[in-house]
DNA sequence: GACGCAC
DNA sequence: GTGCGTCAACGCACT
DNA sequence: AGTGCG
């Protein structure tokens, strides 16, 4: 019997945050291998704790969503804009050449709210807050073709974070919670997109030249076999790449973890970073901690071969 | 998952 | 009150 | 303009 007597109104789920969830144990992620069932419970807990560190990786950013309602394997869509139905704790930013608002996520209860709605994947843009026409971030997308190691993608990521450096600039390193790894770069304010995509460019073209049997800069499928696909697109406006602490909406609940460069080694293996595992990383220093400290500006091109 | 509308 | 249809993105490379 | 890619 409800304790709402003979009204009609749907039983609010438990409350994470002070969030409602509906479903609370919708299955989003079955089991798969190791990993157990994750529901929608699991993922708002998951994303109430985490808190801490993904927020500083979105606040502030325009969003792109993946969405899947009723678990990874159903219908999936991505979302741009703040369409009715959104949870009124989301938040909008307007920008110009944008018809609609776009999202924006910085706070725990709005995570919650993300939850409720079959969020399972979280992807800013590289641009936030007052200076969004300008971009504040880098990446690079390391993509391994089928049936290469790890390892191999361990060691392109150091390759590249050589000649990240040799510029001038901070590499990071996360995993992406798939089967590569991702740069990511701050920069100081004034960057803009055309330059960061040409440098971004110079740096990827660079070691594809000089080891094309291991490296490609193409996104046609064809001629990436046996190689890493070096995704430098990833920097333009309106793109965007996985947060750090994102889950994936991939089986076993994988998610995009922040490594120290110290941890970017052989035998480094991103599937142990799961929504399970992911949070007894909180007890440890954060590698990202000083990212914004560590901005710089874009070199300019007479350094760029 | 949320909403508007037909029934 | 229930059921059903509809909606939920885009930039870039390549051809 | 249409397709593939992420
Ligand atoms: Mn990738
Ligand atoms: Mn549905």
């Amino acid at each position: 019997m409800s304790p709402s007597g003979q009204s009609g109104r749907r039983d609010p789920g438990p409350a994470v945050a002070g969030v409602a969830l509906t479903h609370p144990e919708r299955v989003y992620w079955p089991a798969s291998g190791d990993a157990g069932p994750v529901t929608k419970q699991d993922l708002a807990r998951y994303l109430e704790r985490v808190a801490p560190r993904l927020l500083p990786a979105i606040a502030g950013r325009p969003l792109t969503l993946l969405r899947a309602p009723e678990r990874i394997g159903g219908e999936r869509f991505v979302q741009r804009h703040a369409a009715r139905g959104l949870s009124p704790l989301v938040g909008t930013v307007r920008l110009r050449g944008e018809e609609k608002p776009l999202i924006q996520v910085d706070t725990p209860e709005a995570l919650v709210a993300l939850a409720q709605s079959g969020v399972l994947e979280i992807h800013p843009w590289g641009a936030r807050g007052a200076r969004l026409a300008q971009p504040d971030r880098m990446v690079l997308d390391l993509d391994p073709a089928e049936d290469l190691s790890f390892d191999s993608v361990v060691a392109a990521a150091l390759a590249l974070r050589e000649r990240v450096l040799a510029l001038g600039l901070a590499p990071f390193c996360k995993t992406t919670g798939g089967k590569g790894l991702h740069l990511v770069v701050p920069l100081a304010p004034g960057a803009r997109w055309d330059r960061l995509h040409a440098v971004a460019a110079a740096i990827c073209e660079d070691l594809a030249r000089e080891a094309p049997q291991r490296f490609t800069t193409q996104s046609a499928l064809a001629g990436r076999d046996g190689r890493i696909f070096l995704d430098f697109q990833r920097n333009a406006r309106g793109a965007s790449a996985v947060a750090p602490w994102s889950p994936r909406a991939r089986p076993g609940a994988p998610m995009a973890m922040p490594l120290d460069w110290a941890e970017v080694t052989e035998g480094l293996d991103p599937r142990r970073f799961t929504i399970a595992t992911a949070p007894a990383r909180l007890e440890t220093p954060d590698p990202w901690a000083g990212m914004e400290e560590a901005a710089r500006p874009l070199p300019p091109a007479s350094k760029l071969r």
